[in-house]
DNA sequence: CACTATGATTCTTT
DNA sequence: AAAGAATCATAGTG
């Protein structure tokens, strides 16, 4: 089926929707097909019939849509049948229809649209819309919108279609269909232009010529059927395991949208074409390919069939370059790298002292969206610890992020628990001194999402955690995360910095704490579907020494994903000691498929450059468009849009700016952050990747269960952070360097609410590592 | 039109 | 069942 695309005139919406790209026959029953019951009932020519409709044809024409449906779309037919012929007899003006009343309601009308659509009846669904009044009830419905264009099509009136299309944003669930409809608009246009038929070459100028408009495409390019992001994912396994175990193909199956087969088609075109270059792939890709290899190139290394895997306790080597002083990071336990696009980590060091700071812990750096440093566990914890050596306190940067959707249902769920700060804090607990002072809340939620009367932070989206530790300090966490759209991905690269946030200097510099601030930013329209996967950098900044600072910039690129290694597959092995130092990039050692990735390139320039000064420009984060994320939306897709709006986070950097500017000494400590990464979400829902997750409710909604559990969790802590800023605020102002002691009682105090809570999530990180480790 | 890139299919092998 | 090899078909390019 797939070599054969139909290529006939379009008869029916059923017939343009099973044009639908090229698929596999096997993916039959796998892949997500947008065809509809209809399919058969497009097929057959619909008899053009004389205008009143006629019930019985109304009612094959909804039967054909499904069976309740078209019983309720067969009377609806009928009723509208009549309401339209007396529209027609008596309300032919059309100032007067626009006033009369509806007799059906818009979902009604929708309805037998639909049906007529389903059923090809275009003649008719064209008189239909036609009697309909001037209603404004009916003016945004998405159904009698496409229902016109595809009448405007039918009837060849292409300058309206194209308007059409234009003029409304559709749900993704219809932009194949509707795609399909501009470009054989766009064909139709130009052979009757020229008078003969175009040839392949003529279409596809025509389609570069006619680009999709963004209402009807959601900006992901797709290439031979794939999406970049698709195959971005899955090159980032490749390059990590180029025998990926069926669950693993099941994730990445998941998170691209694509079908298993699929998945494990390409896992074999491409080692076919690796291994054979020169064979008939004159030198598609090992050998040339340098699309998407090139960066990979670099460390090949582990193209054997063995799975990468190492031990568990993998040191991990990253090697910064350093120039001046040293920074170290050691990573005590797992490492784990699962970088989708490029990112990674990125040490900068301030300059300034000599001292040198060692980044001591585990790491997990996962990037579907960005990255992360740290952390520590199977999940998506992130836990990064750094030890300076030789200095007195220890600095514990910790930093959670769920980057990662992805994974089975269940997995989608376990992975979801990250929640972990809390759990980060028992588990982490290894880099902790047990004289560990007490660090206190810095979370700062940027975003509140509303979701069923729940009030939840999502760091994700943007908003800024600003963390000071006091002078003493040990412990601190901080986040910097700067949630990126996928379009944007170049944020981080490094070379752009953050600008708009200023934290003074002085209060850098007086409490050798750690900064963390959590912005995030979005492309407001991009932001809409897949990009949300994408959204989600993070960076991390922490001060070790005075003067230095390490942190990471995830970046989350365009690419997809992340690409997880079960087991204990280590795709990183970090290096016990790592020097990092100014402008030091992190390279990862391992095979450069672990890194490369299409998102990783920036990988030597998405250095973060911190001025000796202290001074951190971050850029404050940007706001979501709200048009696109709607709290129905949200709903069904938690990860992907949580629904901020633009006042809210505005203050919230307010608010953490003033907390800069007036505490100097801050400890920072359990910083929650839930992110709600779509992560591969984006891409992971397969077809409509936006908005509705029509295409995978099983896992959605398990997925947002949990989620909502989770969440709920996280409100209340987020409660208490509130509470404890707005109570510690002034307190902090007069607390000094020496008042740690002090400060540590307060927070105590002020967190022992949260102990509670941080033990619920504790259990659910427990469980979730249990299930983990038993899936590994 | 020639050529490349890439997803899919078919058949064989393990 | 999964992987490999060979091959096909189509999209994308110049």
């Amino acid at each position: 089926m797939s070599s054969s695309s139909p290529t006939g005139q379009i008869a029916s919406a059923a017939d343009i929707k099973q044009e639908n790209g090229m698929e596999s026959a096997s993916e039959g029953q796998e892949a997500p097909r947008e065809v509809a019951g209809g399919a058969a009932a497009g097929l057959s020519p619909p008899a053009p019939a004389p205008f009143p409709l006629e019930p019985g044809d109304a009612a094959a024409a909804a039967a054909r849509v499904s069976e309740e449906e078209g019983a309720v779309a067969a009377a609806a037919v009928d009723q509208v049948q009549l309401h339209s012929e007396l529209l027609g007899r008596h309300h032919h003006a059309a100032a007067t229809a626009a006033q009369t009343p509806l007799a059906f309601s818009p979902d009604h009308v929708a309805c037998v649209c639909e049906a007529l659509q389903q059923g090809g009846n275009l003649d008719r669904l064209a008189r239909f819309l036609w009697s309909l009044p001037q209603s404004d009830l009916l003016r945004g419905n998405e159904s009698l919108l496409k229902a016109r264009a595809l009448v405007a099509f039918h009837q060849g009136i292409y300058p309206e279609l194209y308007s059409i299309l234009e003029s409304h944003s559709f749900e993704s669930a219809n932009h194949p269909m509707l795609q399909q409809l501009w470009y054989k608009a766009r064909y139709t246009e130009a052979e009757r232009a020229r008078g003969r038929p175009l040839g392949a070459v003529d279409k596809y100028r025509l389609r570069r010529k006619f680009p999709l408009p963004r209402t009807i495409w959601d900006g992901e390019e797709t290439v031979y059927c794939f999406k970049e992001k698709s195959r971005n994912a899955l090159k980032e396994l490749y390059k990590q395991n180029r025998y990926p175990s069926p669950a693993e193909k099941r994730h990445l199956a998941k998170i691209t949208g694509l079908s298993l087969t699929q998945v494990s088609n390409w896992f074999k075109n491409r080692r076919q074409r690796d291994r054979n270059p020169s064979e008939t792939q004159s030198k598609s890709e090992s050998d040339g390919n340098p699309s998407t290899e090139d960066e990979s190139s670099k460390g090949h290394e582990d193209l054997s069939p063995h799975p990468l895997s190492s031990s568990s306790d993998g040191v991990t080597n990253l090697s910064l370059s350093s120039h001046m002083e040293p920074v170290y990071m050691q990573q005590i336990g797992n490492a784990k790298i699962l970088s989708s696009s490029g990112v990674l980590l990125n040490g900068s060091l301030v300059p300034a002292s000599t001292s040198p700071v060692f980044l001591n812990g585990n790491s997990f750096i996962q990037g579907p969206n960005g990255v992360i440093l740290n952390g520590l566990n199977v999940g998506n914890t992130q836990t990064v610890s750094l030890n300076p050596p030789k200095m007195a306190s220890n600095i514990v940067s910790n930093g959670i992020s769920m980057t990662d959707i992805l994974g089975t249902t269940s997995q989608d769920v376990k992975e979801f628990k990250v929640l972990q700060s809390s759990s980060a804090n028992s588990a982490a607990t290894t880099s902790y001194s047990p004289s560990a002072p007490v660090s206190f809340p810095g979370l700062i939620p940027s975003t509140e999402v509303k979701r069923e009367g729940i009030q939840t932070v999502a760091s994700q989206e943007g908003g800024s955690v600003v963390t000071f530790t006091t002078p003493v300090q040990i412990n601190q966490y901080g986040i910097v995360q700067i949630p990126n759209s996928g379009a944007n991905s170049q944020f981080l690269n490094g070379s752009i910095g953050f600008s708009p946030l200023q934290l003074p200097p002085v209060s850098v510099a007086a409490s050798q704490g750690s900064i963390s601030v959590n912005s995030s930013t979005s492309d407001g329209s991009t932001f809409t579907s897949e990009s949300t996967t994408v959204q989600q950098g993070k960076v991390f900044l922490s001060s070790l020494a005075p003067s230095a600072v390490v942190y990471t910039v995830p970046n989350s690129g365009q690419t997809i994903g992340s690409v997880k290694q079960e087991g204990l597959e280590r795709s990183l092995v970090f290096s016990q000691l790592m020097p990092v130092n100014q402008n030091a990039q992190v390279n990862t050692n391992l095979s450069s498929e672990n890194i490369s990735g299409s998102g990783l390139h920036p990988l030597a320039s998405s250095l973060v450059n911190v001025s000796p000064t202290h001074n951190f420009s971050l850029t404050p984060p940007s706001l979501l468009n709200p048009t696109e994320l709607n709290p129905d939306i949200a709903d069904s897709q938690p990860m992907s849009a949580p629904v901020t709006s633009k006042s809210t986070v505005t203050s919230v950097g307010n608010t953490n700016y003033a907390t800069l500017q007036n505490c100097s000494l801050i400890a920072g400590q359990d910083l929650l952050s839930v992110p709600m990464t779509q992560a591969a979400l984006g891409e992971i829902v397969p077809t409509a990747e936006d908005q509705v997750g029509h295409s995978s409710p099983a896992v959605h909604q398990d997925f947002v269960r949990e989620h909502r559990l989770v969440l709920q969790s996280v409100a209340n802590i987020k409660e208490n952070f509130l509470n404890s800023e707005s109570k510690a605020t002034s307190n902090l102002m007069m607390l000094d360097s020496k008042s740690k002691y002090v400060l540590e009682g307060m927070v105590e105090t002020v967190c022992e609410d949260l102990e509670t809570d941080k033990k619920e999530l504790a259990k659910l990180q427990t469980v979730q590592l249990d299930e983990d480790m038993q899936d590994l």
